[in-house]
DNA sequence: CCCTGTTGCGTAATCGTTTACGTTATGAAA
DNA sequence: TTTCATAACGTAAACGATTACGCAACAGGG
């Protein structure tokens, strides 16, 4: 009995040896495994019994070939280490396990010529779709993905005149909204820590954002009060110190992300800055820790999960029915802390 | 010209485009391609240029099903969201990246039998390797993994006599060493803020570790001095205020996870427990906030990017020379800040 | 009884590579 | 000159699934 189940165990077990096992085509085999009408109940249950009982499992190569369809969608994400993005993956990687579609994904470093080869990497490997991070990518991507009729979205950004398919929210409206926060409150001179702008489309359209909701109100952000920094806390500290020496009548400052605001929140304590009373600070992202800064941060919430998995239903309507809504807008929100208040007098 | 390069857009270009073009065989092409033995200088430049304009890319089902060899290797971890496992991830990916290999993941949620259920489908999806988290999984997932001889790996585990291969750190002694210090410093009454046991053997492993240092020197750590608590912030904030009603004589508080140390802290503040004077606090991951909070938090050091790396390279000797070191002990060290300070009086 | 449609199944082609095996040409050795 | 490696290439058979097509058998309508 033994002998006859267990097979030599490199070679795995196939179609062909369960067809053997029940008495029927590999046909049959394929058709009930994959319910496909034309297989009798019988047969069928006989078929699904067997498969178990012989430990069989599909070759994907095998069938990826002969249908065309790898089952795989690929994303280009600029690093995992930032919790924003890899919640992002995680929403995207379940809600594509529910259809049975797996995830490849690589990091791009907010570089695009390594954002390019990703991609063809991905492609190479087979991927139906991919899961793309901004509106600016290499020139050949497009076209490349064109060419191969490759299903892609671009996420974290949303604008109603969007080239590209997007999920996302729009950058700009976001900084527009804080700053118009801000400038309720009374603000009047503003400073920004954002990320690196380079191949970084999100960091500019922010600040673009911002500088639009000043002009209104004739009030400018001048490029010295701008300071470029990586996603880090330490960062954010540094960038904090640099702006404190430039620009001292500075009584708001807008982060491009809670990570910078709570280096910039550290080094206000290094500094003996009282927020807010001394100055207010505004963050991005709303991560876990910023409810619990002290004090806490107000920032504006990304539904990073939400975004995942809204981009892989995108990608599977584009996949399969062809029609879909091409651009989605995604909500962000203020939330209201305690690192924002009027200025003082 | 345009008419001869483009294809119709719909079917991709295959090696026998490339033959075609070239004047050659299949059998060249592909030799050239993959830079094989028998192909003469100039034919192989030849195929390589042509490949190149066509916009040759490999079909990696076909490549797959043809050499047995899918290239993938696939990862089963707890959570994306704690950035410890994304740090773990992304290490993993960048060295498989290296050998031309791509990473399946999937979630398990600390919970074994999705752990199980998502090897077998990354099984399904015919990846060459799997890399787990912890010693202790499904019963069954040994047993289906050594009959299709599939190498794996543990990682965030290791000792000395471990059944299966691993990659990881003493959990028992770091919990052992950190111990140590805060008996160095003085201390004598303790408790934990753990992770949740059920389904976590590294919490296990911990809380035995502290045991174990703590017995040696006639203390004890009772069951009710050890909270159980999610990996969150909150969490750390809830299991600091149960603590701090049930055990009142506490001077050293041990945590599973930095993000636990941090709602401790957090609540320490609520509740008007100076760190270090009143309670020493130590964490354990030394995340990127851990140097940021106020004050310092003084942690364990794990090495996750590296762990990721050193599982891939475990993996990769293990498909390749089939010869390999099972067991892989990577360090811990103990970061000294400003939460721990010697007992009051 | 014949005709037709449907159900249930089998045969064999097919997906795009890699590669075992053959073949030819070339040069060196005998 | 003959022989024999060897290099460079071609032919065709895999790999393991899915699926187009075909063939019985059977039921129901006429």
């Amino acid at each position: 009995m033994r002998n006859r189940l267990q097979k030599k165990a490199n070679d795995s077990v196939r179609v062909s040896d369960v067809a053997e096992f029940v008495g029927y085509s590999t046909a049959t085999v394929s058709r009930a495994l994959n319910n496909q009408t034309g297989v009798s109940r019988e047969v069928r249950e006989k078929v699904l019994t067997a498969s178990k009982t012989l430990g069989y499992l599909p070759n994907n190569a095998a069938r990826a070939l002969r249908q065309k369809k790898t089952r795989i969608i690929g994303a280009v994400i600029p690093t995992l280490n930032h919790s924003i993005y890899a919640r992002m993956v995680e929403g995207l990687q379940k809600r594509l396990a529910l259809d049975g579609l797996a995830l490849l994904h690589a990091t791009s470093e907010y570089n695009l010529e390594t954002e390019y080869r990703q991609s063809t990497m991905l492609l190479e490997r087979g991927v139906e779709g991919l899961v793309l991070v901004g509106n600016e990518h290499h020139p050949n991507l497009k076209n490349i993905l064109a060419s191969r009729q490759i299903p892609y979205v671009n996420t974290y950004v949303y604008s109603s005149d969007n080239e590209a398919p997007c999920v996302g929210f729009d950058n700009f409206e976001a900084a527009y909204a804080i700053t118009d926060f801000l400038v309720q409150l009374g603000h009047s001179h503003f400073a920004m820590i954002a990320g690196i702008r380079a191949g970084n489309d999100r960091v500019e359209q922010r600040i673009a954002g911002v500088r639009a909701r000043l002009t209104r109100s004739d009030m400018l952000l001048p490029d010295d009060s701008i300071a470029e920094s990586p996603y880090t806390i330490d960062g954010g500290v540094v960038a904090m110190k640099a702006l404190n020496r430039s620009t001292r009548e500075t009584t708001a400052i807008i982060c491009g992300s809670d990570i910078l605001a709570f280096g910039a929140l550290s080094a206000c304590g290094e500094l003996g800055i009282q927020v807010p009373q001394d100055l207010s600070i505004v963050g991005f992202d709303n991560l876990e820790f910023s409810a619990h800064l002290s004090p806490p941060l107000t920032t504006v919430e990304v539904p990073a999960a939400e975004m995942g998995a809204t981009a892989a239903e995108h990608l599977l309507n584009q996949i399969e029915s062809s029609k879909f809504q091409s651009r989605i807008e995604l909500e962000t929100k203020i939330i209201l802390r305690k690192t924002t208040a009027p200025p003082r007098s």
